[in-house]
DNA sequence: CTATAAACAGACCTATTAGTCTTTTACTCT
DNA sequence: AGAGTAAAAGACTAATAGGTCTGTTTATAG
């Protein structure tokens, strides 16, 4: 009965390496041989448990993908309190994993919808819901904080969305240049003065 | 005598449809055939004008790509009064051209900086140069902007600089969605907030 | 008008690609 | 232990890649 198990055991080793190769390498630069060679497996093992390139690798953004960016920046903010707080102190964790972690997914997101942009709809559809999911549970979370008491009323939480998901894209795209450790400090210090700017104020 | 001139005239047509072509398919899934292909031009031409695909995609970089960044983002912002107005005027009007302007080359930048990452320090040193061009101006804007008693002068110039060009560069990557036109507007509207936070206030 | 070189055409070469297919190995269940 | 199937191996194919090379066209200078 264990023969599921270890079917998917293999799948996700070869998904994981798959990952990692296509996050370095680019998935039109990768060739499936690329990975199977790191993982001393043959073309008949892939083939046997994938039908194509492109199913494996919709495979790896369904599995892999979408639970490590739920998990890192989706699932921290949730059903929280103060979630200005709670977004900073997200973003900052995430930015230092990505600092110390060479690989990490919530940047290769925005990696892989801008090489699929215009090239695979089918791919970049999976791509988009990622961020769809993101930007949804940010607006939830603002619109509570106003409830709450947190944040300004007057807020328009949808624009505040983008205008953190965009900030955070740009900047861990531009981490690649290696002086991470000093933008993260600028983007965290900026983003704070930023909340200051929509917080909840006592009225005078 | 225009000898020259008609070899000018030759590699830029090879080079703008080039750039057109990579951006459309990304470098390493285009490939010279392509590009020449729309050029109805042959492979004799092109490897009689450039060494290899490399170096045609640096000159491409250098001639199109850095006067196209410097005209749109750099330029406009260079040695004017009121900093902030001035960024913000340029940012619309940039994200307007990107908007109805199916390829423009500023976002085309991050684009290729992601595509490269990892894969070819050579070009992505080229790359980066344009992104340290544009810092370099920000920041020099800025500090005249303290100068000027445009910007609070307790704001850190280079923090500001880099939070702007990642909200760019991230707000550029989201575009691609297609609700181009919301998106900017919310964008602008979150940046306008932001510099009221930085903009120098009258002393009480 | 002709010599000369620049500009271009396109067949060709070698390496690599995604994917197929037949064969072999490893396991499980009776 | 042996049958039957899941898992994996790897040779093979057709298409495509970057780049070379030889030959042809085109344009200019004398």
């Amino acid at each position: 009965m264990d023969k599921q198990l270890k079917r998917m055991a293999t799948m996700q080793r070869i998904q994981t390496t798959g990952l990692e190769v296509f996050y370095q390498k680019g998935y039109y630069n990768t060739s499936i041989d690329d990975i199977l060679k790191e993982l001393s497996l043959s073309k008949g093992a892939f083939y046997y448990h994938f039908q194509s390139k492109e199913e494996f690798f919709i495979s790896i953004v369904q599995n892999l993908l979408f639970r490590k960016v739920y998990s890192d920046l989706i699932a921290p903010i949730e059903g929280q309190e103060d979630p200005l707080n709670n977004i900073l102190v997200c973003f900052d964790n995430a930015l230092e994993t990505a600092e110390h972690n060479f690989l990490d997914y919530g940047f290769v997101l925005s990696n892989f919808i801008t090489e699929f942009n215009g090239k695979n709809p089918d791919i970049m559809n999976y791509l988009q819901d990622i961020l769809k999911v993101w930007e949804v549970n940010l607006v939830t979370a603002l619109q509570k904080g106003k409830t709450d008491g947190y944040v300004d009323r007057h807020v328009d939480s949808e624009a505040v969305a983008t205008y953190l998901i965009s900030s955070y894209i740009g900047i861990r795209t531009l981490m690649v240049e290696g002086n991470s450790k000093i933008l993260r400090y600028k983007y965290i210090q900026q983003l704070r003065q930023y909340f200051k700017l929509i917080e909840y104020k006592e009225p005078a």
